[in-house]
DNA sequence: GAGTGGTCTAGACCACTTC
DNA sequence: AAGTGGTCTAGACCACTCT
């Protein structure tokens, strides 16, 4: 039902801008009003549609207009397909793989008990020849118990999804710039006055088992996170 | 009742990191568990806890440490407001104010016809004597013609709000890192090496209408954007 | 099996706008 | 006053976790 309003939206079914009222849509669907809203609230997160109370629910005309640039994103969890590739192909450069035990700080944040294990795992990520990313992970052997050198190599989070049936679907990521370290400008190409972004947050699994611990130092200049804000709760 | 488990939550009053069940909740406040729902919804979606199916709700660790002293909320917009200023005192000092015509790009943005104007704004923000943000914007004269220099030397969110019950609810945001121009580090008293975060988009009011294309410039070190991300919603 | 969060229903009443 | 979205209730049933 979400996926039909979403579809009569693009095709222009509303020429008025307006959706019917909720209580005509839930007879239509055949549902509650409350489930009609769950829906309209959804596709009010994207940026697609505004209610007013007391008059109405429109379609944002911008949605329509530039579609390239008003859409949700902030959606950012899958690195390797997130970032536009542009025609070049993202590879995966493993610097450094082992299990270490957690410290104080990694078993609280991936709700760990002392004596638990993890692996760390530092890669470099590049498109083509040219590398764009430092990548500096932990994650808790318990949840993924059988990572191999190969895994740890590719996509971890595709394996999950496809090996596993493990699904990554929420993370708290922190962000900001700093100035490069040498460290930085070694691995990443950079000049001493070119700076870097900084995303670092934990991953979680579907049902709210943190999954990985992340850092992420990447070329100021393949950094560019989209994100459409509401501000109406609290 | 947001309100007070969002104050227990950050009093420690749940020193398990585990919130009550949602039944006990509902009795507890003595609502229905439908609006337990919703408000651990809201908390949820602000990244303040998540909850484990068929485990239980539990306190986001990761949300009781970032806690930094000067940083940007992810979830707020009003720019004043969402600067923690640890006892120190915002400020804006005014660069520069005009009306402008709207550049074909402003007329995109902005939904504007060929021959509307802009206001264009430039002000420096600072906490005391701090400088942080350099902040160029223009906003549409036809939506708010009734700004002066006054105003525009405060917090322009807080005179719409208040004065022309206009509410500013919606933005797209892009951000990155940049390395800093001498502009930057004379205006932000930054060194060579030291950076920038650029953070800039679009504001909406709550109706959709466009009404503010801003671009800001920030201290790289007053700049952290915290984000909670949940890809489920289709 | 008991406990917990997820989804949904059917309906009441409130708040705001003017369809 | 009529229409529309906002909030809330009370309860049913499902899906998952824990032991």
């Amino acid at each position: 039902m979400l996926h039909d309003l979403k579809a009569r939206i693009h095709d222009n079914q509303f020429p008025n801008k307006r959706l019917p009222d909720e209580r005509s849509l839930s007879e239509a669907y055949n549902v509650s009003r409350s489930s009609i809203k769950r829906a309209l609230e959804v596709l009010a997160n994207q940026g697609i549609i505004f209610k007013k109370r007391g008059s109405g629910t429109f379609i944002n005309p911008l949605y329509m207009k530039n579609q390239t640039i008003f859409h949700y994103e902030g959606t950012n969890l899958g690195i390797t397909d997130s970032f536009k590739s542009d025609g070049q192909t993202p590879n995966i450069k493993l610097l450094d793989f082992q299990v270490v035990p957690a410290t104080a700080e990694l078993q609280q944040d991936l709700f760990l008990e002392s004596g638990d294990f993890v692996y760390e795992i530092k890669r470099l990520r590049l498109f083509d020849d040219q590398p764009f990313m430092i990548e500096h992970g932990y994650i808790p052997i318990k949840i993924a118990p059988e990572l191999s050198q190969k895994v740890v190599s590719g996509s971890i989070f595709n394996y999950l999804e496809d090996e596993q049936n493990k699904v990554v679907t929420k993370s708290f990521m922190t962000m900001r710039a700093a100035p490069s370290t040498s460290d930085d400008q070694k691995l990443l190409g950079l000049s001493a006055v070119e700076p870097i972004a900084i995303m670092e947050g934990i991953f979680f699994l579907d049902d709210g088992t943190p999954f990985e611990v992340s850092n992420m130092r990447l070329r100021y200049d393949y950094f560019n996170y989209n994100t459409f804000v509401t501000l109406d709760e609290e």
